[in-house]
RNA sequence: GUGGGUGUAGCUCAGCUGGUAGAGCACCUGGUUGUGGUCCAGGAUGUCGCGGGUUCGAGCCCCGUCACUCACCCCA
């Protein structure tokens, strides 16, 4: 701290931070955060694992807005919950409309597929889609206000084994990311036909106990919601109520006995869990839920079910559909929490050291050659004296460094040095790439 | 929206009953004027989250605020 005046006079003198001290640093917004290396190669990978299950199942990547008209979540999610009634980024454009930040993902979905029509052809219209989700709640532990997931839906036919095939997707994905510490939870809510009557029963089952007063609110609005309540004080007094499962029609009681033969066959290993129920308004029939153990409050990585009054209750012809939405944010606090690693180890295969201006500006040539064949090549870059550059090349994760200073410069070589071994050989420039591509395989 | 906990260097944290900051790791440089990972030596870096108050004096005490965090709720 003692700055005196002898010291240093021919320092640079460092960037003032005047600027920032005077605006405030500013950070990113509340409940939102920042992917950085290596951790964001992690997040890809869970994306990218997630994405292949789609792919293997046939479904077609589709993208849509971030936003859409605030009308297609209330009318599709559903007043009643949570998400729409107290959760959206809503907002007026400078045209007037009033738009929302979407919540989720099925919505927008199934908005494009009515838009384009594309339940008039081959069915079921099979899809996948990823991207970030808008919520304003109350940041925690695998809780933020922007969240990614990875998805899929089938739309358009009403058939039971398209139900396992999701169900089996989501647990493929999941499963494929090396994850062993979960559970996979399965329910039926039955339909429009048989939920009215299970309904007023279990309102009358509620009615009868001693519950707070949002609780008994919730009862009035989606008293379903009421049997996934976590309170032991509640849960003690839910024993004994009527579920879901236990009064289904007998057209969903047959669906959803083929859904759990299916996926026994599959050897998917699911719990039957009849107090499932979730959030939003439009499950119909199957509803699942994929938990993991070590993941606190927070712990539901993903899930879904059938939806066949969604695509009517936006406006589209009525059709039955089915999906999943797998949140990758969760899915990667789980891989940590079971210490899986899914970052590439190395972020390149070589990295060029050169020694003068005139070695650097001919490596560089040379590494983008390398890059051209497919190897992954970085440089030190900045005036580095040889052993910060090795240190640098070290650091880098590179199998192979690639020294070239003038004297192998007049000599027409480069000195390839394998990090591991430590071996050294001396490659002729014009056979490097060659060389260095052969190595690196 | 409601409750609890925590904010000190890039990271993890220490800092006694208030006397105006430290360690380890990481980073940079040198030991080795052309060779990394080990070792040794040296170096840079903090508005002690922010604002106010008490005090001769605040990282420490008080109030407020913001952020993070955990839980409720909700959900991915």
């Amino acid at each position: 701290m003692s700055k005196t005046t002898d010291q240093t006079p021919e320092r640079t003198p460092e960037p003032t931070v005047e600027d920032a001290g005077r605006t405030g640093v500013l950070s990113a917004p509340k409940g939102t955060y920042d992917l950085l290396p290596p951790r964001s190669e992690a997040f890809a990978q869970v994306t990218n694992t997630y994405a292949d299950a789609a792919r293997r199942a046939g479904y077609g990547y589709v993208a849509t807005p971030m936003f859409e008209d605030t009308a297609l979540f209330q009318r599709g999610v559903g007043e009643s919950t949570d998400v729409v009634s107290k959760e959206m980024y809503t907002f007026e454009d400078r045209g007037g409309r009033s738009l929302t930040l979407r919540p989720e993902g099925t919505a927008g979905v199934m908005r494009a597929v009515v838009e384009h029509r594309l339940l008039q052809g081959q069915l079921p219209v099979k899809l996948w889609y990823t991207g970030p989700n808008f919520r304003y709640e109350q940041p925690q532990s695998g809780r933020y206000r922007q969240h990614v997931q990875v998805g899929i839906e089938a739309v358009g036919v009403d058939d039971p084994a398209l139900d396992a095939e999701v169900v089996a997707v989501a647990d493929e994905g999941v499963r494929r990311l090396g994850l062993t510490d979960y559970d996979l939870r399965l329910t039926s809510l039955g339909c429009e036909r048989c939920r009215p009557a299970y309904r007023s029963l279990l309102v009358r089952f509620l009615d009868g106990l001693d519950l707070d007063e949002a609780t008994r609110a919730r009862t009035a609005l989606n008293p379903l919601r009421v049997l996934d309540d976590k309170r032991p004080e509640v849960r003690t007094q839910l024993e004994g109520a009527p579920l879901p499962p236990d009064h289904l029609c007998e057209d969903c009681a047959e669906h959803f006995a083929t859904v759990r033969s299916l996926l026994e066959s599959m050897g998917v290993a699911y719990l039957y869990d009849p107090f499932l129920v979730r959030g939003l308004d439009y499950y119909t029939r199957t509803t699942f839920e994929l938990t993991h153990r070590r993941l606190g409050a927070q712990a539901s990585i993903g899930g879904g079910g059938r939806y066949n009054g969604l695509v009517e209750s936006i406006g589209g012809p009525a059709a039955p559909g089915v999906g999943y939405g797998l949140g990758v944010d969760r899915s990667l606090l789980a891989c940590e929490a079971e210490g899986l690693d899914l970052a590439p180890s190395g972020r390149v295969d070589v990295f060029g050291v050169a020694l003068g201006p005139a070695a650097k500006a001919r490596l560089v040539v040379l590494l983008a050659g390398l890059r051209d064949a497919g190897v992954r090549a970085d440089l030190a870059y900045g005036d580095r004296g040889m052993k910060g550059s090795m240190k640098a090349a070290d650091r880098s994760g590179a199998r192979y460094a690639v020294v070239l200073g003038e004297r192998d410069l007049a000599a027409e070589e480069a000195q390839v040095k394998d990090l591991t071994s430590g071996e050294q050989v001396a490659v002729p420039l014009d056979r490097l790439v060659v060389h260095v591509a052969a190595a690196v395989g």
